[in-house]
RNA sequence: GUCCCCAUCGUCUAGCCUGGUCCAGGACGACGGCCUUUCACGCCGUUAACAGGGGUUCAAAUCCCCUUGGGGACGCCA
C-alpha cells in the first residue's frame, strides 16, 4: 500500500533549519516507499500569518529540491470545512460549547499551578449544554480516565495518561478553527498515513489521536523527530546565527551539503557520511532516526560543503558565482572564463563565498588588480625583480596555447641554467600575477590568465 | 510547579532491541607529520566518550532501578 506524508509548515517566518530537516525526511519516507509528498501551509493564524513566508518556503524547498506534489493546501481556505466537522462533534456529543473568557481560563490555570498542579482548563462548562453565542468556543470533550497510547516511529511505545489533557479549544470566540482540529481534518482528507514532524508536537499527538477516534478515522503512524540545538545545547535560534535555509544559500552552500548535513543529522546508516540523493532515498528508515537532540556543527557542514564543491561541474559553479562577487563592475564575467577558473578553486574554497574571493584577483583587469604592499615589499626585491625581467621574454615567446606543463618546464629551464631553485621565482611571480602570497598553482594561473595578460601583470608589477 | 522525553569522544554518530566478537568503531574539529612553488587538496598519525550509583548475570555501553544533568510540553500559537 502507497504511504502518503507531508510538511505542514506555519508561514510566520522563513523556513528554517530545523524544519527543512523534517520536511527532508518525510520527503525521503514517502520516496523510500514510494509513496506520495504532499504541502499544508498552515496558516491558520491570520495575524501572524505572511503570503511572503509561504513564498519563502516554498522557494526553500525548490531550492533543497524537496518540492511536494500537486499544490498546497491553505488551511486558511478551508474554514468551512473545519466548522463543518465541528458541527459533527458537536452532534455527536465528542464536543461542547464553552462560554468561559480567555481571564478566567487563565485564573483557572493559575489556582492549578499554585496548588502545583498541571495548568488546565477544568471543564466547567462541559456538562451545561450551551449553545452559540458571540464569543464561544467549541471545546472537545476530552476523556477523563484511561490512556491514549500509540506506537512512535521514532520513539516507539508512548502513552499519556487522557487526565493529563485538558478540554482543547476547536472552535475559537471568532469561529475560526484551532490547530489541532485542522491538523486532523487536514490530514485525514489528504490521506495522509505517516506524519513525521519535530518533537515540540509529541504533546498534540495524543490529542490529535482522541480527535481521529472521535471522528471514527484509522489513526496514522506517528514519529518526532529530536531538536536542533545550538552549540551552547540550547534550542536552535537566531542568536546561533544563520537560522533560514536561504541564509545558508547566501553564504555559498550547496544544497546537496545542506541536505546530505541534515540527513545525517539525527539519522545514520552505519558509518556512511557522503549520500547521493538516491542514496538517502534508498536507505532512509525511520527506525535509524536517533532520539536524543543533535547540535548543529557548522564545521562539518563546512566539511560537506567543501566536498561537494570538488565534485560539482564547474559549469554549474561558474552559473553560481556571479551573485557572490561583491562590487563585480568592470570585471570579467564571462561564463567561459568563470568556467576555466572555477576547477583552480574547487580544491580550495569551502563555500562559493570563498571561491569568489579567491577568484576575485582573476577577475580584476590588469590596472585594476591590487598588490599586497607586504606581499610587494617581501617578494619583489631588486633580484627577483631581475629574474622576471629575464622571464619575461621566455613567456613572450611562448605559444599563446601553451599548456602549464610547457610553461613550467621552460621556467625550470630558465632556472637550471642558472642553478637557482624554483623558490627564487616562485613567490615573486605569485606576487606579480596575483598582487598576494597565495594563490591556485603558477603556471594553471597563467594558462587561466592568458599570456597577454599574465605579461602585462608581470609588467605591471615590475614597474611598481 | 505538573507531565513527558533524552543521556557513547568537543560535535555528528555506530554499537543497545536480539548481553560476550567493544580495554567501544567511523566522521567533523583540534593537534602533529608527510607531500609541496604559496594557499589549499590529499595522505599518515595523535587526541578524546559508554553521566554517576546501585542491581540482574559467569559476563552489561547493551537489561532493571535510583540520582544527576539536559530538553520539551502545559495557548482562543502552530
Amino acid at each position: 500500500m502507497s504511504i502518503t506524508t507531508r510538511f505542514a509548515p506555519s508561514p510566520t517566518g522563513y523556513l528554517h533549519i530545523g524544519g527543512a530537516r523534517t520536511a527532508l525526511f518525510s520527503w525521503l519516507l514517502a520516496k523510500n516507499k514510494g509513496g506520495h509528498f504532499l504541502l499544508r501551509v498552515e496558516d491558520t493564524d491570520r495575524e501572524r500569518s505572511t503570503k511572503e513566508a509561504t513564498d519563502a518556503i516554498i522557494q526553500a524547498m525548490a531550492w533543497l529540491d524537496l518540492a511536494a506534489e500537486g499544490t498546497a493546501v491553505f488551511q486558511s481556505e478551508r474554514f468551512d470545512i473545519y466548522n463543518s466537522h465541528i458541527d459533527k462533534l458537536l452532534e455527536n456529543g465528542h464536543a461542547y460549547w464553552c462560554e468561559c473568557t480567555p481571564e478566567q481560563v487563565e485564573a483557572m490555570r493559575e489556582k492549578a499551578r499554585a496548588e502545583g498542579k498541571k495548568p488546565k482548563y477544568d471543564g466547567r462548562c462541559r456538562e451545561r449544554g450551551l449553545g452559540p453565542g458571540a464569543g464561544r468556543v467549541v471545546r472537545f470533550k476530552t476523556p477523563q480516565d484511561g490512556v491514549t497510547a500509540f506506537h512512535d516511529m521514532v520513539k516507539g511505545p508512548t502513552a499519556v495518561q487522557n487526565a493529563e489533557m485538558d478540554d482543547m479549544i476547536l472552535r475559537r470566540g471568532d469561529g475560526s478553527p484551532t490547530y489541532n482540529l485542522a491538523v486532523v481534518v487536514d490530514d485525514h482528507e489528504m490521506g495522509v498515513t505517516h506524519v513525521l514532524r519535530g518533537d515540540d508536537h509529541v504533546a498534540n499527538t495524543p490529542r490529535q489521536i482522541l480527535l481521529y477516534q472521535a471522528f471514527g478515522w484509522d489513526v496514522p503512524d506517528f514519529g518526532h523527530v529530536p531538536m536542533i540545538l545550538g552549540p551552547d545545547k540550547a534550542k536552535l535560534s537566531k542568536r546561533h546565527g544563520a537560522l533560514s535555509v536561504m541564509e545558508y544559500k547566501n553564504m555559498g552552500y550547496l544544497p546537496e551539503a545542506l541536505v546530505n548535513y541534515l540527513a545525517r543529522l539525527g539519522w545514520s546508516h552505519g558509518d556512511q557520511e557522503i549520500f547521493s540523493r538516491a542514496e538517502l532515498v534508498e536507505l532512509f528508515s525511520t527506525g535509524h532516526l536517533g532520539n536524543s537532540p543533535s547540535v548543529f556543527d557548522i564545521k562539518k557542514l563546512e566539511w560537506l560543503n567543501a566536498h561537494y564543491i570538488k565534485e560539482a561541474a564547474p559549469e554549474r559553479l561558474a552559473a553560481l558565482l556571479p551573485e557572490f562577487i561583491t562590487e563585480p563592475e568592470g570585471l570579467k564575467l564571462d561564463p567561459a572564463y568563470l568556467a576555466s577558473i572555477v576547477p583552480l578553486l574547487q580544491q580550495r574554497a569551502k563555500t562559493l563565498v570563498e571561491m569568489a574571493e579567491m577568484a576575485r584577483f582573476f577577475l580584476l583587469p590588469t590596472d585594476r588588480l591590487v598588490y599586497d604592499e607586504k606581499a610587494v615589499a617581501d617578494q619583489l626585491k631588486p633580484e627577483a625583480r631581475q629574474l622576471l625581467t629575464e622571464l619575461l621574454p621566455l613567456y613572450e615567446a611562448a605559444g599563446d596555447d601553451s599548456d602549464h606543463k610547457a610553461l613550467e618546464a621552460a621556467t625550470q629551464a630558465f632556472l637550471d641554467e642558472r642553478d637557482l631553485k624554483f623558490k627564487a621565482v616562485a613567490q615573486p611571480l605569485r606576487v606579480a600575477l596575483t598582487g598576494k602570497t597565495a594563490s591556485p598553482g603558477l603556471f594553471e594561473t597563467m594558462c587561466v590568465l592568458g599570456k597577454g595578460e599574465s605579461l602585462a601583470r608581470i609588467k605591471r608589477a615590475l614597474a611598481l
